[in-house]
DNA sequence: CTGAAAGCGCTTACAG
DNA sequence: CTGAAAGCGCTTACAG
């Protein structure tokens, strides 16, 4: 005989073919779908016993909310979108990572969208992005979350979003701060501490925020312990490998060389491993050498290599989770502290 | 004066606070929503005219259709997911943009969903993501790709989905096969004509597919060539950098070494040269060693690691591409091909 | 080739 | 604390 239809009205279908929705709810705990939907929301407004019972219905039938009508009554998709140009993979990763520690179970969802911040139309690219898929609110993630143009846009679209940065440039609401100035400190810390006193440092570019408070943090740090680094020894690079190596190379070939290096990252470090190998200079022996991120690199290079840990995972949980947060709810500014993680590849200077 | 609350009939407003529907495009253009509706859905039953009529009319206004109306009616989203397991960062980033070079312009978004396949609920999981979220599909990530178990669970809800793997393991409109096989023939066949007879293999897990088929295709290439492998010349390990650093103490401890080694992938690769470096034993003078992935560390390790290079990247374009096509257009099985790249990590035997 | 009606599964005012 | 009506922006039958 054929099969029912219309669900009966007698029974609980714990098993059904179409998956069940408000209505059926509604009708199966005979209250109206506005109640339901009331406790879908966490209102206030509904009896105690009234919401156990429909709780424990949509249970049974194991009924959620379609986010598709919830989004097109809401006129906001349950998607928080992920903003970044061109960090290393792992940092990428780990941020996906934290962000979705605090999306699970929450009902909303990870989009990723990297784009090319050199390009001139990116904003509007991102723009696109955002108000098309109707998002939830926005990570941005260094460097794209640097751009004040990329922030100005969002905010003149009323799009909510994160900035994660080395320090503050927004409203506390919107900020998670890394403070790569204080870690960048603690190397030079150390490396005073160890006796360097001829130190190089290979910057990351100029203009990346990260960069700045890294440089500007070490040569504080330093000064404040009465070394001054000439500016023959401070070389600017692009936090990648190869550029690593073409500052090593500068930084290296002087007749007299530094005894310790900082660099702003550990692919530039990996750089400067190379080019101590390529010339014979054993490390740490005759150099130290110290880097930032503390990627898996770190670990796989010989010696493994002292760096500054950031807990990119943890930055990533912050971000998303302040992004889901109710508005009225206004959270104090985030951050998120880096450490110095010792390995093998600094001693005292011979 | 207030401002209008009707958007005047005898203007196209260029610029509009609220962002334009489908019922503005069908009045401004003087046909039904209907009409509109066959345009965006690039259905032939509109004449040539009509359709460069509201075209242009759409470009005009910046009009594209909302998402979620559209996902709410299909009752399918316009979110393509990504499920993957543990592979290495640069991996699952290469395949995000990979996937995201396809989806780029299409207006469908990328969704990621990290998993933990060793839970005895995963699958269930991804089913309440995927069910939940009315994915249009889903790419399944080596390892969870090989999973037959999931796929079942998939093609009894009727979502569409593309496995990646070493092999192919379902129709092959669901299948981009990488031929893991082959990249390990070729490293075969490299260390031989280097004359190399007395060979190490380090393997990933025995339960992942692309260890088998890379474990496979070494090995028999090796047959081919008449050098057959003792037991002791193969040690099994995690895909991990500690596994390999294990395995390869195993491997190089005995009194007689092999004069190469080749790692299932770059992680281990990067510990049979720590094991190296510590018992002094040089690369490649000594020992010849050869990698898979041809990851960033490939180049980072000193010497420069040969290793077998996987177009991820391709692999997740054409995963992604899959997905996003007509269902009807069957699509031939796709693959991807690998080919080893040399560099400093290889020489013949001493 | 084109259109009017009904519906997708929710929420927002507005009442009571 | 609860509900009936209207609407979010699209598409699917069903007609013509």
């Amino acid at each position: 005989m054929p099969a029912a239809k219309k669900t009966p009205k007698a029974t609980v279908p714990v098993e059904m073919k179409r998956p069940a929705t408000i209505n059926d709810i509604a009708r199966l705990a005979g209250v109206s779908k506005k109640t339901v939907s009331r406790i879908i929301n966490h209102s206030p407004l509904v009896r105690q016993d009234t919401r156990e019972k429909v709780e424990t219905l949509m249970r049974e039938v194991g009924y959620s909310p379609d986010p598709l009508a919830r989004g097109l009554a809401f006129r906001r998709s349950f998607l928080i979108g992920m903003v970044y140009d061109n960090p290393t993979a792992q940092f990428i990763v780990n941020m996906q990572y934290g962000a979705l520690d605090s999306l699970r179970g929450s009902g909303f969802e990870l989009v990723v969208h990297p784009c090319d911040s050199r390009s001139p139309d990116y904003v509007d690219g991102v723009r696109r992005f955002v108000q098309q898929q109707k998002l939830h609110g926005v990570m941005l993630v260094p460097r794209v979350s640097e751009d004040p143009a990329l922030a100005a846009m969002l905010d003149s679209i009323g799009m909510r979003y994160v900035r994660i940065a080395a320090v503050s440039m927004d409203r506390p609401e919107r900020m998670v701060v890394t403070h790569d100035h204080d870690g960048a400190a603690e190397v030079a810390d150390y490396l005073q501490s160890l006796g360097h006193r001829d130190i190089g440092l290979i910057t990351g570019p100029r203009d990346y925020r990260s960069s700045i408070e890294r440089t500007g943090g070490f040569l504080s740090a330093l000064q404040k312990r009465g070394i001054e680094l000439p500016k023959s020894r401070i070389v600017e690079a692009g936090y990648t490998f190869e550029s690593g190596v073409a500052a090593a190379e500068k930084l290296l070939s002087g007749k007299k060389r530094p005894t310790a290096v900082f660099c702003g990252n550990d692919e530039m470090a990996a750089g400067v491993y190379r080019v101590a190998m390529r010339e014979g200079i054993s490390v740490p022996r005759e150099l130290s050498v110290v880097g930032y991120d503390d990627s898996p690199l770190a670990t796989r290079l010989w010696p493994p290599l002292t760096s500054v840990r950031r807990d990119t995972r943890d930055t990533g949980r912050i971000a998303a989770a302040m992004l889901i947060q109710p508005e009225d709810d206004l959270r104090p500014l985030a951050s998120v502290r880096p450490h110095l993680i010792l390995r093998d590849s600094c001693q005292p200077p011979g």
